[in-house]
DNA sequence: TAATTTTACGCAAACGTTTGTGTAAACTTC
DNA sequence: GAAGTTTACACAAACGTTTGCGTAAAATTA
């Protein structure tokens, strides 16, 4: 009843021909002749032969097989660039191995070496939160492995990144607050440690400064992006004494926080306008929501970062000229305003 | 400068050994003396010798990976059921192979094949929307690759699944509204085709019986689940006779259509109870958000559905007794009141 | 028709492992 | 000290492919 699947040899021994001569007639061969070619297509059909690829790859020192690492599957950001790059690779003929390094750098450093073990042709990863150290990457060179970063992209030069310029749309963001009027923002932002965090807070500057206005530091909290922290950081704006009528909020889980937090002080929420970065795909449908939103774009980046990777691992069987050429895609990241940002919602689930 | 990894015939001839020699100290065999264990395990560690999985895959005929087909990767159930998936299968030294089928069975098919070819141990599938045959799924079989599927299961017996009675949790979602004092519920079900909307409709109907009321079929619409087939509907439900005063709806999506269109309608929402069937991690945060959701815990039913595949490879491997056991498991969806359905959130992104 | 080219296929190595079996040397036992 | 046992390793096959090379037979050429 269990059988194993069929084998080139089967195919040769039934035909009384060598195993080389069926694997070329397979592949189309032209030192195959006709009848014999046909002769074996015809009997691998019937005998719905596939090749074993874990024996193909062995033999081709290639998986066809792309490795991808990021911090969380269920957070939509991900989920929304793994499915482009799922997508993406399969039009291209490969396939996915994925793994979630749950922001644990020791864990991400794991993944790194059980994907090259795998043999994956190449790598995407977006990093851990704590990843500080990037051997485990570099490691990768040597074996000629590429590796294209996304989103969370390391601060190593020589690297390939995709990524998305968040300082440019803080710009933009805090520039139209400006024109709506306000002139006390404030801006709830990361830890001071993160990229990010730096990122939003050289794009509010770049704004004042654009706007000939004065920056005032303390217009600026950090927080640990926890709820009761983000409440900490909110309590220090409200009771500034100049009275602010705008906030950035470094994500749209902030976002949240800050509403259900003036709610809770029974402060009217329509007198703060607020603007997030997108992360959450519900947010737009929220009634007290940011007036405007800094995407990000993860399918897009998604699509980006498999595209290079595609082209590295092309360039590398092709031997192409520009072997050391690195790619750094940066995605404008882009203010989407509140009437544009309720986006055609397909019912999936 | 690129180099290829090192292999048990490079350490083999360094030491003088044989490669398999060399293989048995690696894996701690008893026949190999201490001393040339150490020595092998000392230089191995020295050149960072790491298997060649792929050798190691065709050697063993099984691959420790699991791949993993669902409709759409950035739907929060699935990035979720995956996340889940993932975690477990790392914790056991599984890999995942993921991909999606976009609710094509054609290409589900396609998926299929692929995974079959690339000798994945087990598969984990939640079907397509449009999968009617399960031939293909069938075929694993012969060539004992166990199946197991999640919340989109076959209707075909024999088949090992994980799924979610929708009945019952709608069961109490419906008495819960009979007991706010509720008369004429209003539902918006998905297509009549959708075995989901069958249960829904099930579930709607015991709980009229229970407390025994007169279930009126017309309180029930079908809907195929767009904006404007919504809002049909519920056009459908608000110029009943009966003044309906409470809608369940098929999940979160068609609630959020449902509230837009009552405010567009220019209709107080607060006049409507909603329930709906979560699905969307938001939903909680809306501020004319469902009094209660039927929760189907996509975490857990990856996390089962996971556990039975790793249990049919370890059964498959030990040749246990109990060889055809069929698994079929049902977790009880449930109702979750709005005051706890607000779930602590992380800030992953 | 003999020499040359082309056609059509087979042989065997290679990819990097694992594992059953064979066999010297060392050690036991009486 | 001979027979038997154990220890510690080597040999070689196997997993299912791909591919460089070799070689008969057939087809072409002169």
């Amino acid at each position: 009843m269990i059988s194993k699947p069929p084998t080139i040899k089967q195919i040769a021994e039934q035909l009384k021909l060598s195993v080389s001569t069926v694997s070329r007639a397979l592949h189309d061969h032209p030192g195959i002749g006709l009848t014999t070619r046909l002769k074996v297509q015809k009997l691998a059909k019937e005998l719905n032969y596939e090749p074993n690829l874990t024996a193909v790859f062995l033999q081709q020192g290639k998986t066809n097989t792309i490795g991808v690492i990021l911090p969380e599957l269920s957070e939509h950001f991900f989920s929304a660039a793994v499915s482009a790059i799922e997508e993406m690779a399969y039009q291209r003929n490969y396939t996915v191995l994925i793994a979630q390094s749950h922001d644990d750098a020791e864990k991400e450093m794991a993944l790194v070496e059980k994907m090259k073990n795998h043999r994956v042709d190449g790598l995407l990863v977006s990093l851990a939160k704590t990843t500080r150290s990037f051997e485990h990457f570099e490691n990768l060179k040597r074996f000629n492995i590429p590796v294209v970063f996304f989103d969370r992209i390391p601060s190593i030069p020589g690297s390939h990144t995709v990524s998305c310029n968040i300082e440019t749309g803080t710009t933009e963001a805090v520039t139209y607050l400006l024109k709506k009027g306000h002139r006390t923002i404030g801006m709830i932002n990361g830890p001071e440690s993160m990229l990010a965090s730096n990122d939003r807070k050289h794009g509010y500057i770049e704004a004042m400064s654009k706007n000939r206005l004065k920056y005032d530091p303390s217009m600026i909290v950090n927080c640990d992006l926890s709820e009761t922290g983000t409440r900490k950081a909110l309590q220090q704006l409200l009771t500034h004494k100049r009275k602010v009528t705008a906030i950035v909020t470094f994500n749209d889980y902030i976002a949240l926080f800050v509403v259900t937090a003036l709610k809770a002080l029974n402060q009217d929420v329509r007198d703060i306008d607020l603007i997030s970065y997108a992360n959450l795909p519900l947010i737009s449908y929220l009634d007290h929501r940011p007036v405007a939103s800094v995407e990000q774009f993860p399918f897009m980046q998604g699509q980006k970062a498999t595209g290079i990777l595609l082209d590295l691992l092309y360039n590398k069987n092709t031997q192409s000229a520009d072997g050391g050429a690195i790619y750094k895609v940066v995605i404008e990241s882009q203010l989407v305003e509140d009437s544009s940002l309720k986006k055609a919602i397909k019912v999936l689930k």
